[in-house]
DNA sequence: GACGAAGTTATCTAACGGAC
DNA sequence: GTCCGTTAGATAACTTCGTC
């Protein structure tokens, strides 16, 4: 990674993962004209500023520097507090996963995956059960950072108690992100707020998820596979737009001056379609399931 | 309804610096 | 070097929230 470009991103203006300093040691620096990391590295410890406390910044500002060069996720990870791991955005970008499950039910115990869609930035792969669910464990250890919708409580736990998988990538999770400017709301109404269109898919939600599971279980036809994982993608690829609006508006709101990401709006069409006649005959079968 | 992550608030602890 | 008051970060307890 060019040395220039890590300069623009958010991280390199914030000296709070360092241990032992907070926001008012921070403002200190910057009134002594320490804005940077590029500054701790270049100057002197300034006058009346306690040497320790210095040090302890030089360390960190140098371990960080090199940790992020190298994307060297497990030593990012133990250095930067979670609630600043957003501003690792940029440096990620590229290498993000945007994942996320269907399941049987809201329980990892009494419940089980049905299918899994990861939208790697041009390509969406699925993985459903009793298929290729196996392969998924391979396939994301590629990604040294994944994007959820509230993934840390629902969706990681589920598949490390399903899986056994054990996840030591940089998790962006959009809905905490949101959280932090004020918005709240599930998936759906976000995407509503933000002026997403689902495409078909506007009714479904994870209940009908289990019940498309369970017809497909039952028939064996395609159909209901297809349109259950046109909903699945869907989520995936639209977690790419929520993630850049949420760190566009985390600078704006946290006053960083560090460069926007472009927001692309559907990149990438969905490989799989909403069937009408299915998405029908399971919203009418199942109205009284809604009240 | 259970679960777990993050936010909020209150309290505790450690470091700093001035006075002696 | 020690004491003590002030400041700021760390920690704990509690609350809120969204998942299929």
């Amino acid at each position: 990674m060019e040395a220039s470009k890590i300069m623009d991103y958010p991280l390199y203006n914030s000296f709070t993962f360092v241990k032992g300093i907070g926001l008012k040691t921070e403002a200190t620096l910057k009134e002594l004209g320490i804005n940077s990391w590029n500054d701790v590295i270049k100057k002197q410890c300034p006058e009346l500023f306690p040497k320790r406390k210095w040090s302890a910044i030089w360390n960190g500002v140098n371990s960080a520097m090199d940790a992020l060069k190298t994307l060297n996720v497990s030593q990012l990870t133990s250095l930067i507090p979670k609630t600043q791991h957003w501003k690792m955005i940029p440096n990620f970008i590229d290498r993000i996963a945007y994942l996320d499950i269907e399941t049987t039910g809201l329980s990892p115990r009494y419940s089980h995956i049905t299918t899994i869609a990861v939208y790697d930035g041009s390509k969406v792969h699925d993985f459903v059960r009793s298929d290729n669910l196996d392969e998924f464990p391979k396939f994301i250890s590629k990604f040294p950072a994944i994007t959820t919708f509230y993934g840390k409580t629902f969706d990681i736990p589920f598949i490390k108690r399903e899986m056994g998988l054990e996840f030591n990538q940089i998790h962006f999770d959009v809905c905490f992100l949101l959280r932090k400017l004020k918005i709240k709301g599930g998936l759906k109404k976000i995407e509503k707020r933000f002026r997403i269109s689902r495409g078909g898919l506007e009714d479904l939600d994870g209940y009908t998820a289990v019940l498309l599971w369970n017809r497909f279980r039952k028939t064996r036809k395609r159909e209901y596979l297809e349109t259950l994982l046109a909903y699945n993608n869907e989520d995936v690829i639209n977690l790419e737009f929520l993630l850049d609006k949420s760190y566009n508006l985390l600078i704006r709101k946290e006053q960083l001056f560090t460069p926007p990401l472009e927001l692309l709006k559907k990149k990438i069409k969905n490989p799989f379609q909403a069937n009408k006649r299915v998405i029908g005959a399971i919203l009418g079968r199942n109205t009284n399931l809604y009240s």
